[in-house]
DNA sequence: TATTTAAACTACATTATGTCCTTTATCTTT
DNA sequence: AAAGATAAAGGACATAATGTAGTTTAAATA
């Protein structure tokens, strides 16, 4: 199966589509095979030849998305500052979102916002682990380097959520400006 | 249906270790409720009894969980100095799992970390959310108290999820010690 | 345009679900 | 300890969804 084929691509599009679109309405497990494939004006056997499963179907989507997300937050790599890393990560990380509003808000509604966390929780954590192996951290006294990371993480992830709840009433700035305060000038210590 | 009967206990029980011993081996989505009654050696029709589907098993079990882990958190509820707060609250959380190690284990492997976010978050925030209301905090000039709330709920949250990690290398108490250090003195500021 | 290959169509075997009814066993109550 | 109440077991069935296979049709590639 070429993956590069105009109609692989096309059948894996509106399977895509079709998927978040029914997520708006009901969980994933209420959603079948079938389902998708009707709305999605795709052959149940066509399904199949590509996914074994949805599970599988959901992997592939949520990979998507994570790898847009993962070039994205390569434009940060190069920031020494630790407080101005964390800031800069949590801003790409909010575009991210923004841009994908409608994507995301599907895997929100009714997922119980597991799936959100599996999905971005991964890729923050990763990139952080990576900047950590890069600058070749030493642990403080005190305090683990990782541990320190998990932290601050956690802490920034945490707040970023707010952005993403439905009627938030907080702007991307508002979530920005809060962390910059929350979050110390001397990190690294 | 009286749920004091000792034939209910006994077989909502049976229901209930069955699940989380098969949550070792496979993922929540793969078990089948016929799976769960033939180990459990309960007829399915009597399962159907209490339950409408396997998803309303695993909500029951998980709210059993999230309840023992409240009755437990009473015990903070008066402490004034926020720092102190959370590290009470989260050495609570960490003598919870530790007691619960088998079931939270089940539910940690192969799914993800997903449900155990769900059931501890949910009543961690919930603490974190009544003290609030209770000391009826007053917003910062910079963040609102919501906000702080989040910020470090999601990074002691974050940290002490390392514990449970499988071959963690810290033990409950470095946890502690971590946090004690991470959590600003002066956190209400 | 010829060839390749993905998608559609059709049919089928299998599994799991959810419901219903009857019988049996167990718990509660007095 | 016995009577009555009720939960569990057992069996049967209709239905829905899954997963697979083989053939035909349509679309993309080279």
């Amino acid at each position: 199966m070429n993956k590069n084929d105009l109609r692989v691509i096309k059948t894996k599009n509106a399977l895509f589509e079709t998927l978040t679109n029914l997520m708006k309405e009901k969980t994933f497990e209420e959603i079948k095979v079938s389902d998708i494939c009707n709305k999605a004006l795709i052959n149940r056997s066509t399904f199949y030849a590509h996914y074994s499963d949805k599970y599988e179907l959901l992997a592939d989507a949520i990979q998507n998305l994570k790898n847009s997300l993962i070039s994205e937050l390569k434009a940060n790599n190069n920031i020494s500052n630790t407080k101005e890393y964390y800031l800069n990560l949590i801003s790409i990380f909010l575009n991210h979102i923004e841009n994908k509003k409608d994507i995301y808000l599907s895997i929100m509604i009714n997922n119980r916002n597991s799936i959100m966390i599996d999905i971005i929780y991964d890729v923050l954590d990763h990139d952080v682990n990576r900047r950590l192996k890069e600058l070749e951290k030493k642990d403080t006294q005190k305090v683990p380097a990782n541990i320190l990371a998990k932290f601050y993480i956690g802490a920034v992830f945490n707040v970023a959520l707010e952005f993403l709840k439905k009627d938030s009433p907080y702007t991307k700035e508002d979530i920005l400006n809060y962390l910059d305060y929350l979050i110390p000038n001397n990190i690294d210590m």
